[in-house]
RNA sequence: UGGGGCGUAGCCAAGUGGUAAGGCAGCGGAUUUUGAUUCCGCCAUACGGAGGUUCGAAUCCUCCCGCCCCAGCCA
């Protein structure tokens, strides 16, 4: 919490803050209450973040405060699990609700008062078409609805109707309660609107009390009111809505006056931000779970070592207009490296492990070396790495006949072991397939610790872990879920999923100091990339996953030509 | 062909009549015991297009073009 208030000074501008500006200046509105109000129907994910800084974050800029409610009208939809889980994701975000928990269901009975009140104003009634048929008679887009045959009902009649469509004598489907506004309406919203549909299910929370519910219509714009929502943010595609969201205000006694505004829904590159779409992933087992760590959802993220900081910085970044737009998924991953390098602890681990034997080593020696634990953050100390004869390099840091820009470690080099000694290979061994096993180097006593008293150079510095001194891990490596920049483009999400998106590796080895690492801690892999401990590691069996590479010039450099 | 929106660099995005912020990406260079980080420099005579108003227009007016959303008893 202390961190994303601190935030909040460096909040970006743009037209919602401009709009509360003048609202307070103008004395419109006392203090600034928003709410978050998701449909507890599955995770969320980082472009509800996208909506959870904003609410959040305007809230706190201005002394309000902002609700979560949740968006409970669909009992055929919802779920306890996700009510948790969306609960459990906002914390991890950074933000607080305090007391100002709510629920949808919460103003059903006034809800329900509400309707019985247009009903007797003369503008809701109770309207026996079939779906079939009140589709046939909305009209088209371009052509105006035509009344229903029930849209004159009187309202002892509607009033009836309706009571026993609460009280359950009707199957689902039967009947709807409509508001009566026109049917000849350019925006369709607005041709008599379903205000109660008949529902014979059980709701998480009022069981089986109710056997109608309220449309998204009839309760969000009420449920703000009976808040004191000051600001209802929401995204573009409730625009069309807003005329409705209005209407009730205006036809129902209503203890305040909210008002909404739209913003642009977050979309990304090369990922994929539907719930709908991510509920067949995890349905389908396409992927390991909510949380799985190539998921966009903030469990997922969490799990793939994303710190909630990097996530708050990304949405102030992206700012918040009305224009649609596709981010570059590149702009994420600088938030999550800036953060990372700034905090993560650097250890050392061999990802690919080649052995080399130092053959001017005692046997069976070792020695403690000292190492910084992370150079932007000096208050973060240094451990001790033990060092010995054999020692195991990254597989692609050796290269036998190297091309002209390789930098690293090849027969006759001399390359810097991080922290340790110089050493220069002497001789490449190799198994009757031809593969290379193991190099044989010498090293310089007179280096130790990483410097050349005679001052000479040496092009590269590599990590290393003594092969007596560290510990094995599995670690997996995460690229893209899609294929390609715009999934689904030709309307196929599934075809575009990436067959490569996780790359496990069995036998890395990790130096000790790695595996004090706790879950949810993201430490760096010197010259390796960021990495978080899995909660799949059992003791003798560490987990690591990659949450992102370090930015890569070499890789880019051999990949450019 | 109805209604509602949106077009500023490869991607986000400020700007609200006084002469185009910032970030990401990219490209040069410096530093570097992470080919990382950091630092320095470059990167829109131009704001979807065409007219017009004005001393002056991304900002105002007109017309045109393009893109997005809406025909759930989903949210």
């Amino acid at each position: 919490m202390a961190g994303a208030r601190a935030e909040t000074a460096a909040a970006g501008r743009d037209f919602i803050r401009d709009i509360i500006d003048a609202d307070l200046a103008a004395g419109r509105v006392g203090r600034v209450v928003t709410r978050f109000p998701p449909e507890p129907n599955g995770y969320l994910h980082i472009g509800h973040a996208k909506a959870i800084a904003l609410n959040f974050g305007v809230a706190e800029e201005y002394g309000g405060r902002c609700h979560l409610r949740f968006d409970d009208t669909n009992p055929t939809k919802e779920e306890q699990e996700y009510i948790d889980a969306i609960a459990r994701d906002i914390r991890w975000l950074g933000y607080d609700w305090g007391t100002h928990l709510y629920h949808a269901s919460d103003y059903f009975e006034q809800l329900y008062d509400w309707a019985e009140h247009l009903i007797r104003i003369g503008k809701a009634y109770v309207d026996d078409l079939s779906p079939e048929e009140m589709r046939a008679m909305r009209g088209g887009l371009t052509e105006p609805g035509r009344n229903s045959p029930y849209r004159a009902r009187n309202v002892a009649e509607n009033l009836d109707l309706f009571r026993r469509m609460r009280a359950g004598e009707f199957p689902n489907g039967a009947r709807v309660l409509r508001a009566k506004i026109d049917m000849a309406s350019g925006n369709i919203n607005l041709r008599d609107p379903v205000l109660y549909r008949i529902l014979h299910s059980a709701h998480p929370r009022t069981g089986t009390k109710w056997s109608i519910y309220p449309s998204y219509d009839f309760a969000h714009g009420q449920s703000d009111a009976i808040e004191g929502v000051t600001y209802s943010l929401c995204t573009l595609e409730f625009e069309d809505h807003r005329p409705l969201y209005d209407w009730f205000l205006d036809n129902l006694p209503v203890p305040s006056r909210p008002r909404q505004y739209e913003f642009a829904r977050l979309n990304i590159n090369y990922t994929v931000l539907s719930k709908r779409f991510l509920t067949e992933l995890v349905r389908q087992n396409r992927v390991k779970g909510w949380d799985d760590p190539r998921m966009p959802t903030l469990a997922g993220l969490r799990r793939r070592g994303v710190p909630p900081a990097a996530i708050r910085e990304f949405a102030r970044r992206v700012g918040v207009a009305r224009a649609n737009s596709l981010v570059d998924v590149g702009m994420f991953e600088h938030a999550v490296r800036e953060h990372l390098n700034r905090t993560a602890l650097r250890r050392m681990a061999v990802l690919r492990p080649l052995k080399i034997v130092i053959t001017n080593y005692p046997e069976g020696a070792s020695e403690e070396l000292d190492a910084v634990n992370n150079p932007e953050d000096l208050s973060a100390g240094t451990r001790r790495v033990r060092f010995g004869r054999e020692v195991y390099l990254e597989r692609e840091d050796f290269m036998e006949d190297p091309p002209k820009r390789f930098f690293r470690l090849a027969p006759g080099r001399e390359v810097r072991l991080r922290f340790a000694y110089f050493v220069c290979c002497r001789e490449v061994v190799k198994n009757t397939a031809g593969e290379i096993v193991e190099l044989r180097c010498t090293y310089d006593p007179a280096t130790r610790g990483g410097n050349a008293p005679d001052g000479r150079k040496v092009q590269a510095t590599l990590h290393w872990v003594a092969a007596a001194h560290s510990l094995p891990a599995e670690v997996r490596l995460y690229n893209p879920l899609f294929s390609r920049p715009d999934p689904g483009a030709d309307g196929d999400f599934f075809a575009d999923l990436n067959p490569n998106s996780v790359e496990i590796l069995g036998d890395a080895r990790i130096e000790p100091a790695a595996a004090e690492a706790a879950v949810g801690e993201t430490v760096q892999f010197e010259r390796q990339g960021y990495f978080c401990l899995d909660p799949d590691s059992r003791p003798g069996c560490l987990v690591f996953n990659r949450t992102i590479g370090l930015r890569d010039s070499w890789a880019k450099a051999r990949s450019d030509r």
